[in-house]
DNA sequence: TATATTATATAACATATGTTATTCTAAAAT
DNA sequence: ATTTTAGAATAACATATGTTATATAATATA
């Protein structure tokens, strides 16, 4: 062995997520993370073979973080949980929440069509949405997914009005579900 | 005089627009730009001071373009107009609107709040919603502007359903829009 | 035609960044 | 106690990029 570890690969993720959060995910450089942990580069590169190994770590950190508050969101209403996780994370870590969705391509396109049917499920068991097709549940999914995503980058921009707290957000979350399947159930009734 | 201008001021706007569109506003650099013309950088620095002012040349050039397109929708309803230019923007040059969207804190910040004294005005002009409040006309107001944003981004993302065209896409904002007002409509009728 | 002007090309300089080779040193193994 | 090992510091190399100084050449004007 040789002498004691001083800066862990841990450490390392930890530094370079907070140069995310407070300058941008493209912001993040070697040098940068050395100088904000007090060492050279050399830490580094004994942990992670390049800068790529490094930006794959950094985001399988931001992706146990999400799925940490989703964990935390309880109410067994899965509208509500993924829409109020995903808003407190547009809050909590608004820059690299606006970089994940631009560079999100690649990651949320399978990701959504992996969720979906278990979302649908989950709906079908719901009391308030008895009676609807499939079709019609999926696209009360889709107009919330999209309510959702419009929130949380509004949320993470400032462009909601200045007054607006967290509260406020879930509260129009939910107001705008309500809208769109007491819709959904007023075109049901005309058939 | 000296000789021929071969590279106008605006044709170095257009290959910076190019790039982009292709590649994300970050991506372009001097050399980039000049390869792509086939000059050297002499041409850009003869028309631009340095890269800031090239910068903000681009951006206003973005401007123009988003107004072109809002000018080009016509049905008279403010919200299809600028929920269907918005969209137009997003799918004709999504990488673009990527970047605005995330870097748009300072742009858009106050432009939303100079823009929705004017919109409240033609909301109140709609026989469709005669009879609201101005408080209530505001919540329909930025539901809607958080639904567009949303689906704008997820237009620009490709993370709609495959089958998605625009016509879709404005349909789905339109029934949207049609959820929010009956709901409110019937919120309404029960005070 | 000769000169002045100026658009453009070229190359250099300064800085930022990823990466690597070398050196140093502390801890473990012998 | 000596040797080996491996983490860390340092400096160098390669490349990318903004910027600028200088050289070249085309065109208007005298």
């Amino acid at each position: 062995m040789g002498p004691k570890v001083k800066f862990t690969r841990e450490q390392i993720i930890d530094t370079a997520f907070e140069i995310a959060q407070t300058e941008g995910i493209d912001s993040i450089t070697m040098r940068k993370i050395a100088e904000k942990m007090g060492s050279s580069v050399a830490p580094i590169y004994v942990n992670f073979k390049n800068v790529d190994e490094l930006n794959e770590a950094l985001i399988e950190r931001i992706i146990s973080i999400s799925q940490q508050l989703l964990k935390e969101e309880n109410t067994g209403n899965p509208f509500r949980d993924i829409g109020n996780a995903s808003l407190r994370f547009a809050i909590e870590y608004s820059v690299i929440f606006k970089d994940l969705v631009i560079k999100s391509g690649r990651y949320m396109q399978g990701y959504d069509e992996k969720m979906m049917p278990a979302l649908i499920e989950e709906m079908q068991k719901d009391p308030e949405l008895n009676g609807f097709t499939v079709e019609e549940l999926k696209t009360i999914l889709l107009k919330m997914r999209i309510f959702q995503l419009g929130l949380s980058m509004m949320a993470a921009n400032g462009l909601l009005p200045k007054e607006y707290n967290k509260q406020d957000m879930m509260d129009i979350l939910s107001s705008t579900a309500d809208d769109v399947i007491m819709s959904a159930k007023l075109r049901r009734g005309l058939r």
